[in-house]
RNA sequence: CGCGGGGUGGAGCAGUCUGGUAGCUCGUCAGGCUCAUAACCUGAAGGUCGCAGGUUCAAAUCCUGCCCCCGCAACCA
């Protein structure tokens, strides 16, 4: 692997304990489409996702369905590995806690940290239950008829205290914020990075990292009486897959990752524990960490008591892969929360794809198959108007790899667009439609300024919408191997004397006569979650 | 003094880190075009960018104070 650069990009792993819902299929989306991006731009990728399976709540899960742990895991992770095929999503691995490959990882790590005098025995005390076997919060308890505290399951608690091994993180409050001070890009966007900053300035406690009453788990090495307690299992699955420990893996040479994607409320763990875990083991720390925000429900919170979860797998189908990756990267800012719903989902798709772009290209390729013999045309000599548009279909990447450094991904969808518009003006105000018959050479050269116009934006939408972006390239007789962005530019002009296959739209508006919004509702629910906002 | 997010034309939002003619979508009004997916283009009305100070030649943007709204138990990105 000479020359070319690495780029590894991780999501946050999925709790098994339940099914996906539109937050996960966002944070997917949105990682897919950095890592497609980095492989078009020349980058040796590495995309990772994934399941977290272990824990508390797995457990109970199982519990309550009257299946093992094991089952339950099963069953969860099947629906995430589906969903992340579903969008499209072009992960290189799906990493699961539960693989042998990982509980290696986890052992080794482990043994690094303790190696390096951070892991000592200690006392963990809290409510536990001796029917469910595990710890209670406060918070989750119940009160029973008799006033007593019972466990969510129904089950009585006492107060425990059992032994429990802990990670020294105190020791790493100073070397932490010195990291933070040297690597002012370490966690984005910036509120999350303050965040960050605060708490670890505010002092750090010593983690109790494992429990001798879960069974459920990755076991501690040498004290096979112990299972580790979530984030050292969950954290380390970002070097399970890369081959960890084995330092000769193929993939070992990806690490450390370039870029952690997580949801905004697991932050800490991430900028937090997991550096000073890999301080610990004395392995090199993530380049960045981004937490994104959340999609709500018309401004509110979507959670299952509420009712107003979405199923992603009926949303897709729905609206269509494309458009509802379209729709959540460009409607919602990256780095904060924004607003699910089927009416703005609808005006994405008819303003922004079917009218916007996808008009552009039936208008030009419609006239080049009806005046051209479907013929892409000779341009001829240009003027200044073409070659101002060719312009800022040329310089257009400049623009999106400034912005994806910086996860603006909703900016770079607007930048696109404002080339489309642009395109459209171009058309508009060239009328090739008159010089058909006045000047056939400059309705030549109009038709193969906006197809080359066209060819750049499809191009450069292929992370966003795989699909729909390889058909519009079907579309202009693109050769599957001239479509990564080393062909962006002049050097990849389109040829004149190729000929079109018969154009058809790409995008078509969602409106139809009797489309009505999908029945979001998970199964099992009996409520239409449909979302709706006025 | 708990932490954080937000307050920008009628609605929903960018822009705030890296000060420099206030932008987008929808809606309203008036035109144009007819190649195209009843799509496209042009123009207009509409904002003292929560309030008050400060820094500056210049502030939505930086600083200070204040007001109002929303999250911070769980499921959970």
């Amino acid at each position: 692997m000479p020359d070319r650069k690495q780029f590894y990009i991780t999501t946050a792993i999925y709790y098994a304990n339940g099914d996906p819902h539109i937050g996960h299929a966002y944070e997917l989306v949105a990682s897919d489409a950095l890592a497609r991006f980095k492989r078009l731009d020349g980058y040796d990728v590495f995309f990772l996702t994934g399941s977290d399976e272990h824990g508390i709540k797995v457990l109970q899960k199982a519990m309550s369905h009257g299946i093992t742990p094991e089952e339950c895991a099963n069953r969860n992770t099947r629906k995430f590995i589906d969903l992340a095929r579903a969008l499209n999503c072009s992960n290189d691995d799906f990493i699961r806690t539960s693989q042998e490959r990982h509980k290696c990882a986890c052992a080794a790590i482990w043994r690094r940290m303790a190696e390096n005098g951070d892991i000592y025995p200690g006392t963990y005390a809290g409510w536990y239950s001796v029917r469910d076997e595990c710890f209670y919060d406060e918070s989750e308890l119940v009160a029973a008829d008799d006033g007593t505290r019972l466990s969510p399951q129904g089950a009585p608690v006492e107060w425990m205290e059992e032994e429990s091994y802990f990670f020294r993180l105190s020791a790493y409050r100073d070397r932490l914020l010195a990291h933070y001070d040297a690597n002012r890009d370490f966690i984005g966007p910036r509120a999350r990075f303050n965040e960050v900053v605060r708490f670890v300035e505010g002092g750090l406690r010593d983690l109790s990292i494992s429990r001798g009453t879960l069974k459920w788990g990755v076991k501690v090495p040498d004290d096979p009486r112990h299972v580790m307690y979530v984030w050292v299992d969950a954290l380390t699955n970002y070097l399970s897959a890369l081959g960890f420990p084995d330092e000769d893996s193929p993939r070992y040479r990806y690490w450390p990752a370039d870029m952690h994607i997580i949801g905004k409320d697991i932050v800490r763990f991430h900028g937090v524990y997991w550096p000073a875990f890999l301080m610990s083991a004395c392995l090199p720390l993530p380049r960045r960490i981004y937490a994104h925000g959340f999609l709500l429900a018309c401004g509110e919170k979507m959670s299952k008591s509420l009712g107003n979860v979405v199923d992603p797998f009926t949303v897709a189908e729905h609206y269509g892969v494309d458009q509802l990756r379209y729709f959540f990267l460009r409607e919602v800012p990256f780095s904060h929360d924004g607003n699910y719903s089927h009416e703005a989902i609808i005006r994405r798709i008819d303003t922004d794809l079917a009218n916007a772009l996808g008009n552009l290209a039936q208008r030009c390729l419609s006239m080049i198959a009806k005046n051209c013999a479907g013929i892409l045309p000779d341009p001829g000599p240009l003027d200044g108007d073409d070659q101002a548009l060719l312009a800022a279909a040329d310089t257009l990447i400049d623009t999106l790899r400034l912005h994806i450094d910086a996860q603006k991904l909703h900016g770079m969808l607007s930048a696109v667009w404002q080339v489309v518009g642009a395109a459209n003006r171009y058309f508009d105000a060239q009328k090739p439609w008159v010089s058909r018959k006045s000047d056939p050479q400059r309705m030549a050269s109009v038709l193969y300024v906006t197809a080359e116009t066209l060819r750049q934006l499809a191009i450069v939408l292929q992370p966003f919408m795989p699909d729909s972006a390889g058909a519009l390239l079907d579309l202009l007789a693109v050769p599957v191997g001239s479509r990564d962005f080393s062909y962006l530019g002049p050097e990849g002009r389109l040829k004149a004397g190729v000929a079109l296959p018969a154009p058809s739209p790409v995008f078509p508006r969602y409106a139809g006569e009797g489309q009505t919004a999908p029945d979001t509702t998970p199964k099992g629910n009996h409520a239409d979650a449909t979302i709706h906002c006025r």
